[in-house]
DNA sequence: ATTGTATGTCGTATATTTACGTCATAATTC
DNA sequence: GAATTATGACGTAAATATACGACATACAAT
């Protein structure tokens, strides 16, 4: 009965933490970048990159693939991985506005104190 | 032996996955936009208005203030929590060079396909 | 002093994540 | 066709996260 609340939450807010979830592992940030920097889209080579296990990054990959922030293409032996680009321009967005609204007012007090 | 690959990686992808690990649950996603939306930093109210007990809202809230993404000062028998805005607008640079990184280029084709 | 209220800590059960080794599959190569 | 190579799927052990009830503390009010 544990662990299910999260349908009690809004769309937004869960849609913001399923993306958030996907960049709490530094291995999926440092595959986004991965991908980002290399003009081609490379496949395994990102498991040799990492200082994971092929069989780890894999899954890893599956995790980014599922929310579709990158997506998969079979190339005869090797798979061909890249960005969704138009998906994270959205997340982007997304982001953004939620980072504008927590940080707009000045909540808190200048050295450490509550204006409460 | 598991679970602990971390110190594996750039200071900036561990800095970025931290908060987002943050932001990975939509019911701290919902208490920092909470704090955001009401003028005073209100306490133990936050937890009548999500869908979780007391207690657990109490864990996100610490969570939350171990990142110093939020900070709680003692008034009397009430705790009043504030956002630490000057955190929450670093951390949105970081975000937005991050996206700003890995949306740029056209990886993946107009329909689906990779431009492998 | 005793009672009541607001919070946090602790213990704990369950769910999920992380990491990897081993196997199965599919395509290239010989 | 057999051997090789690149990947994903499956199983699994250990670490973490989630959620909550029960206790402990600290202040306020009677």
């Amino acid at each position: 009965m544990t662990y299910a609340k999260t349908a009690a939450f809004t769309a937004g807010q869960q849609q913001l933490a399923r993306v958030a979830k996907a960049l709490a592992h530094p291995a999926r940030v440092a595959i986004i970048q991965l991908l980002a920097s290399k003009k081609t889209c490379i496949s395994g080579d990102i498991a040799a990159e990492l200082p994971l296990s092929r069989t780890t990054v894999s899954q890893h990959l599956q995790e980014l693939k599922a929310l579709d922030l990158i997506r998969g293409e079979i190339d005869g032996l090797t798979v061909c991985y890249c960005l969704n680009t138009a998906l994270l321009r959205q997340v982007q967005q997304q982001f953004s506005a939620f980072f504008a609204e927590a940080s707009a007012g000045t909540a808190c007090g200048p050295d450490d104190a509550c204006a409460c």
